[in-house]
RNA sequence: GGUCCUAUCGUCUAGUGGUUAGGACGGCAGGUUCUCAACCUGUAAACAUCGGUCCGAUUCCGAUUAGGAUCACCA
């Protein structure tokens, strides 16, 4: 049985790596018919955001990852929130100590930032001094009544620590350059590195995908898989994505926040296409397909760790793609359904007449509203200037008033008749009647605007210049 | 700086011990056209370097270089 988890640390805003993360767990969890957990890693109270859990939930929902176990769906290893297990760490926390595998550091704020000051001006790692490692039971047993305390992992001198990462070839690791990393804090919470391997395992977490940041320190987790005489899972340290300058991907930079890709009106399930290709690519070289072609075929082996740069330019041609290639129906709800969330009240049926025209035209459905804002309401400025052209628009509205039967050929064949009379090219003419109509220089072809705006409309708006 | 990871067009990638090293985005040039798109055609663009192994390496190994990650009572 396939166990996947998304640990997430509530910490702030959704971060796309989180969803990229979380996509490859859920995808692998289906795959194979298992389960896709989500664990919230709250164990930094001061780093804690209060609504950070309920936003992390409704970027899920909006792309549609849905977990099996959650703090919010429960299961039968709950609770799934770190927070709530503090006496489960506590245990093994004691238990490693009674091994030996780990021991009670009495040291301070002050006492560690000197010494560590001191290392990094030696030019050292500036790791703990192992300061208390070795005091004597008694002396622990009167320290710990009456002093703040921590317990630190007991790391072995001189060996090697494997690590088989499922992606790459075995990583060794030199004990000695491994930090004797404290496992629980003096306010009685688990780091990460105790509680990972604690719930984890207890979860019966089969494959452990986190990103790449993690592989250096993943020594420690190792150690403590063996300290806890603990079945390790497999391990798969996922690419980090990164800015176009080759850093890890930053809000400096690039657009981390998801909910940026919401206001811009991206497709969820576009951003998960293309997030797919981010280290994985289809074996037939497809580069669009469905979420659940992409959870048929997925496998964490074929991952490639080669860390990718995100580009925007191939999310919006992407998008651009699945608008053009989606129902018409579709298009219009998701574009009501995206102003809607911005107050923005559209005339459905007007948005519904103006689909064809726009429908291969935008990338995003914020696309939308610039390109389509002169089917809802007459320019208020134009982007050439007509002043010097009421002759002609006299004429065009003239001409315009004739048409009877208002459709798109006759609006067309009557206006070709009406530049040619004017002298225009026809390019000029139809320029300057564009901006008449819509204030732009780029629109949606124009007969087709014109016969949804209809005749009194569009004779008024060329009428306005005439005066 | 220590440790660890990585290395095919600008970007995402495919690929093989012998290939004209393929595709996609983006770029450029055309076509279409009342604008912009879309669409079509064409085009430039890559195996980091140096050593091995081998009849033969982009491919296997090593080193170098470059980039990245990480070095907390944060995750």
């Amino acid at each position: 049985m396939v166990r996947t988890r998304a640990a997430i640390s509530p910490t702030g805003y959704p971060h796309i790596g989180t969803i990229y993360q979380a996509w490859f767990d859920y995808a692998f969890a289906k795959k194979n018919k298992g389960q896709f957990i989500v664990r919230i890693e709250d164990t930094d109270k001061d780093r804690t955001v209060a609504d950070a859990e309920e936003k992390v939930f409704a970027a899920l929902d909006w792309f549609n990852l849905m977990e099996d176990e959650s703090p919010r769906k429960g299961g039968s290893y709950a609770p799934y929130r770190q927070s709530e297990r503090l006496e489960i760490y506590k245990k093994y926390a004691l238990e490693l100590v009674n091994k030996g595998k780990a021991y009670y550091c009495f040291c301070s704020k002050e006492r560690l930032d000197e010494m560590r000051q001191k290392k990094q001006k030696e030019g050292k790692v500036p790791m703990y001094d192992k300061h208390c490692r070795n005091l004597a039971k008694e002396e622990v047993q009167e320290r710990i009544k009456k002093e703040s305390w921590v317990i630190r992992l007991r790391v072995p001198e001189n060996t090697q620590i494997i690590m088989k990462d499922e992606l790459r070839k075995e990583i060794v690791f030199q004990s000695n350059d491994v930090d004797e990393q404290v496992l629980l804090k003096s306010d009685g919470y688990p780091t990460y590195f105790l509680a990972v391997v604690v719930d984890d395992h207890l979860m019966g977490v089969t494959h452990m995908v986190r990103g790449e940041e993690w592989l250096t320190s993943s020594a420690k987790i190792i150690l403590l898989y063996d300290f806890l005489d603990w079945k390790k899972p497999l391990f798969f340290h996922t690419p980090i994505i990164r800015n176009p300058d080759k850093s890890k991907f930053s809000k400096r930079q690039g657009h981390t926040n998801v909910s940026w890709y919401q206001e811009q009106g991206f497709l969820p399930e576009v951003v998960l296409n293309y997030l797919s290709l981010m280290g994985w690519s289809h074996p037939k070289g497809k580069e669009i397909f469905s979420r659940e072609e992409f959870i048929q075929l997925f496998d964490l082996k074929d991952i490639n760790v080669a860390a990718p740069i995100f580009d925007l330019k191939k999310l919006e041609w992407m998008n651009g793609m699945y608008i053009r290639k989606s129902q018409k129906s579709k298009v219009k709800s998701q574009i009501v359904d995206f102003y809607k969330k911005q107050k923005v009240i559209f005339d459905e049926v007007l948005v519904e007449k103006t689909i064809p025209l726009i429908q291969e035209r935008i990338k995003k459905l914020s696309d939308y509203l610039p390109m389509c804002e002169f089917f809802f309401k007459p320019p208020e400025k134009y982007e050439i200037d007509l002043s010097g052209k009421k002759e002609l628009f006299k004429q065009i509205s003239k001409d315009l008033e004739k048409i009877k039967d208002w459709t798109v050929d006759n609006i067309g064949n009557q206006l070709v008749q009406t530049a040619k009379n004017s002298e225009l090219k026809n390019s000029e003419f139809f320029m300057l009647l564009r901006v008449a109509i819509t204030g732009k220089k780029i629109s949606p072809p124009l007969n087709e605007s014109m016969e949804i705006l209809g005749k009194e409309e569009c004779v008024k708006r060329v009428k306005e210049l005439t005066g």
